[in-house]
DNA sequence: CCGCTACTATTCGTATACGATTTCGTACTC
DNA sequence: GAGTACGAAATCGTATACGAATAGTAGCGG
């Protein structure tokens, strides 16, 4: 359940500019590499290039978009080396975002995370990647409900922003992460339940993270030998 | 030894214009709840209220910026709220800084760093909050120079400009903070120079930055009884 | 046939202009 | 004298327009 329903009407016509754009970029519609030329997309949403403009500035600030003066902007792309950056910055802030979290989140919240997870648990045969990506989105934003540092929490949406071109490639690509994905979620679930130490529970959320990037970097050294 | 000097001139006036009111702002000529006014800045800047809004935008991307549709822009303070949120994130990516630098860190940067920390210590008397506080930051730059992930870089980068406009008054206010500062800089030193445990590096890294926040904390309730 | 140069078309960057919204001051009424 | 309504000034938000820089293309020369 992400904020694209806000993306019509906002107030101003920059918000709008920058909540449709950041919907194509999210959801795929506009690819990595894909050509932003202001004046289109300004002719497309019905208003003039400034408010557009800004907009892209705002997207490029996040990682969204790169921008080349005088050249124009393009969906950016994510290399494995900002893979990389963008991975352990992750782990980093939602380790610590499920730490803040943990001594908020109450039975009913766990037990909404653990719904979740069966649903994921389910998916697991007949895999559907992108499903499982979004009831994963939904299994850790039930988590950070509460957090109680906007701070955090804002930079773990943008990591998830900067990871949705990938569309769930790790998921798909490398073998049993789903699952052991899972699996790792009912220990975190324990370790909230059981209140436990919130650096125990931080590192278990880091090392959630970090397994899904080192699958991954072991999965592609794997396949350039 | 900030960016400042590249305020002037660097292409565009859009970035121009942002480096001139960033440096105004960090370095404290425009106030916290100063009013920004567009028209205003860009006859002081030479150029129109375009660039000049453009770089207002980015400034309130980064948290240095309040801006309300219809009402204006004015420059962010940070009430005790904010200083929590921002100290803490510190603590977090100033911990992950370090702990990822250390290993990259040679001898001649620990020279460096602890040249910076002795003059430090020889700024306890005479106390000037100010000069501390610079010497500080480049103690820290320097342990972060060689940090692998731009990512987490530009985070602590951006908590430091965040809690500029407080013009070091945690040094200031606070007792014996300063002096404990310059002694849990040494042994970070010593950490890093004995190859320690990356996560003991992070720990002490972490608690560096919380150690401060919490003086804070500890001074504020005092006040208020 | 290949490489270089000049030109054109596209797109960005900024200035100017105008409508929309808010704030502040003033006059009027109770 | 206090509160309210109205109007003017200030400021923002966006549209339009034009200059500047770049990329693509055609033509020329080797």
């Amino acid at each position: 359940m992400t904020d694209v329903t806000a993306a019509v009407s906002s107030g101003s016509k920059s918000q709008q500019a920058y909540a449709a754009v950041k919907a194509r970029i999210v959801d795929g519609a506009y690819p990595a590499g894909h050509r932003l030329v202001l004046a289109k997309i300004a002719h497309d949403l019905g208003v003039s290039v400034v408010p557009v403009r800004e907009a892209i500035r705002r997207l490029e600030a996040e990682g969204l978009v790169a921008f080349e003066r005088n050249i124009g902007a393009t969906v950016a792309g994510i290399d494995p080396t900002e893979y990389l950056y963008t991975m352990q910055t992750l782990s980093l802030v939602e380790g610590a975002a499920t730490a803040l979290s943990a001594p908020l989140i109450g039975p009913d919240d766990i037990a909404r995370a653990r719904a979740v997870n069966e649903e994921m648990r389910a998916c697991l045969e007949h895999f559907d990647p992108l499903r499982f990506t979004r009831l994963n989105q939904d299994f850790h934003a039930i988590l950070f409900e509460h957090c109680p540092n906007p701070h955090i929490l804002d930079l773990v949406h943008r990591g998830w922003n900067r990871l949705a071109s990938l569309r769930s490639s790790t998921f798909r690509f490398v073998p049993g992460r789903a699952r052991a994905s899972v699996g790792e979620h009912e220990g975190l679930l324990r370790l909230i339940e059981g209140a436990a130490d919130p650096d125990e529970i931080e590192r278990a959320a880091r090392a959630h993270r970090t397994a899904t990037l080192e699958a991954y970097l072991a999965h592609s050294a794997n396949d350039h030998r």
